[in-house]
DNA sequence: TTTTTTGCAAAACCTTTGCAGTTGG
DNA sequence: CCAACTGCAAAGGTTTTGCAAAAAA
């Protein structure tokens, strides 16, 4: 129940490269996907669907994106992950890797390299058998600014 | 933004206890709060405010329920987390705090005490200066079986 | 031509809000 | 009595689905 489906990164350097993954995964190379793709390789940071749906200028249907999306993701294009409450954010694969730290009382975060987090993968593999990633949920908890404005406050 | 406001645990091992808690805190103790109370303490695990709804009986109203859930939450006697994507899950603060580990493939989960995390949150503090907490979103990932399944295929 | 994809509309799902009437203290 | 709370209805925000028309291969 509740699954969230990782599937493998297909490295994507360029729009060509996204449309001939897209094509070799017997997916068509439509115009709608075109306009996403460049929205998703131009982002400079994850996005909504709304947003993206902007970005790839005005016919572009909602309904479509989320589609589009699911079959970036499908294809391991695209990853999309949460911070908060709120819209899943999209990224292109070919960012490279990221996992995010969020503080729950400021709503800050920050993406960190997962080669960062081995050490945490290691202890949590070691304990649980588990393979910890952060990629989808972040780690969660109170940034060092908060904990320790925390600090002083009623326990 | 899209912050998680956590609250500092109440303790309340029974209804009374925490009909007391509600009142020191200005709240009304009314029937609606008593049986949304009554289903919590009687869960022998989180819930979804749906299910809290239906088995705080017939007359009882959704949008009661999540006024009453975040006004427990509030004071600190009750807090919801998610596992996946799907609705938040609440449970009784006093069952003693709990963090979780989802797998992403199978949906599999498992809550565990947060002392056996606390190696885990030094390395993240130490690193990071955050101070890492698993009660809001769960560390994701590939449980034990679905990481040993992944190895063989395709990386 | 055939199968996939699109655009639009509608619905599903979870959660919040407005408001008039009810109730706890 | 009066502020807090309830139930109901309606809306909000995000995501999904159905379907006929359009477009890719």
């Amino acid at each position: 129940m509740t699954e969230t489906h990782p599937a493998p990164p297909v490295e994507a350097a360029d729009l060509d490269a996204a449309a001939a993954a897209l094509r070799s995964a017997g997916l068509r190379v439509t115009a709608a996907r075109r306009l996403l793709l460049r929205a998703l390789w131009e982002a400079p940071e994850p996005l909504g669907a709304q947003d993206l749906a902007e970005l790839s200028g005005d016919g572009s249907d909602l309904a479509s994106v989320y589609r589009n999306l699911e079959a970036l993701e499908r294809i391991g294009l695209v990853r999309h992950f949460h911070l908060g409450h709120g819209p899943g954010l999209y990224a292109r694969t070919s960012l490279g890797a990221r996992e995010y730290l969020v503080c729950e009382v400021c709503g800050s975060h920050q993406a960190v390299d997962p080669s960062e987090l081995d050490p945490v993968r290691d202890l949590v593999r070691a304990q649980f058998g588990h393979e910890a990633r952060f990629t989808h949920f972040p780690i969660g908890g109170l940034c060092r600014d908060c904990a320790a404005e925390y600090q002083g406050t009623a326990e």
